[in-house]
DNA sequence: ATGGCTATATTCTATAGA
């Protein structure tokens, strides 16, 4: 197909990539986006799927893990170049859920933030470490000349409007107030929330958990974020959910969610 | 307050996700 005009970056929370892989190559020949920040492959690095997605048109780098977490960046036609594979500050957390990559001309951090529940305990302390520390490396990214963007699951409701119903969540970790704090504390750095700047009077969902018909009532949450730094905010002309891939049997729980840029 | 569903490894039962 023609090349399109802008460049697309995208974010999908795959929940398993290997019972995912149709969905994923089905989505990357159908919207055909330049990078794609992918999070919870749930697979180990000898288990990601290199040859179906090499033979879609991708390149691609990850970080595995055994069970749970997994990150990967995917880029059309090109090969990432990695930045880092790990968010500093705590030497023996194993984690895979940070990674930074040069595609297509923008620094991309793909990022799995902890969920945090059962909250308060063990869980939700991880969270707003791990928050920290993302807080702490983004300070040195967001005022670089050279656009960066912050892509992924961040497991953050912003605020009662990204969710169908608050009453029903309030004591979950994604909506508790030292998460939507931090998240604050993270966008006032210079980054901007595009989908809410775009969209703001829209819910823009992009997860939907599979209990009681929530998709099906579009009773969803906007968790999945995208934010440019200042350098790069200018170049950005459209965003939105890839709704339909919630809607394919045996989906993940969350939908693609992408930005357009000049390129 | 709980459970509803999906995925994984610890596999017929537990853990994690959000």
């Amino acid at each position: 197909m023609a090349r399109r005009k802008t460049l697309r970056i995208a974010t999908f929370n795959v929940n398993g990539i290997r019972p995912r892989l149709p969905h994923l190559l089905e989505w990357l020949e159908k919207e055909k986006p330049d990078v794609a920040c992918l999070q919870e492959l749930k697979a180990t690095d000898a288990q990601f799927p290199k040859e179906a997605i090499e033979a879609a048109g991708y390149g691609a780098l990850w970080v595995g893990q055994t069970s749970w977490n997994g990150v990967a960046v995917l880029t059309r036609d090109a090969e990432p170049v990695e930045s880092r594979r790990r968010l500093p500050g705590e030497r023996d957390d194993t984690q895979a859920r940070y990674l930074e990559v040069a595609a297509h001309g923008v620094m991309v951090g793909c990022i799995y933030l902890p969920n945090g529940n059962p909250q308060p305990g063990p869980k939700f302390d991880y969270k707003l470490r791990w928050f920290k520390r993302l807080i702490r490396h983004a300070k040195t990214l967001v005022d670089s000349e050279h656009p960066v963007l912050l892509a992924g699951d961040f497991n953050v409701v912003p605020t009662d409007f990204d969710i169908y119903n608050p009453k029903h969540w309030r004591r979950d970790a994604l909506l508790q107030p030292e998460t939507r704090e931090a998240y604050a504390t993270l966008l006032a750095q210079g980054w901007t929330d595009t989908l809410r700047e775009l969209y703001p009077d829209e819910p823009m969902f992009t997860f939907w958990d599979y209990f009681r018909q929530h998709w099906e009532r579009d009773a969803g949450l906007r968790i999945d974020h995208l934010l440019p730094n200042p350098a790069l905010w200018p170049r950005v002309r459209a965003a939105g959910v890839d709704r339909w891939v919630r809607g394919l049997e045996k989906a993940s729980d969350h939908a693609p969610t992408w930005i357009d840029l000049d390129r």
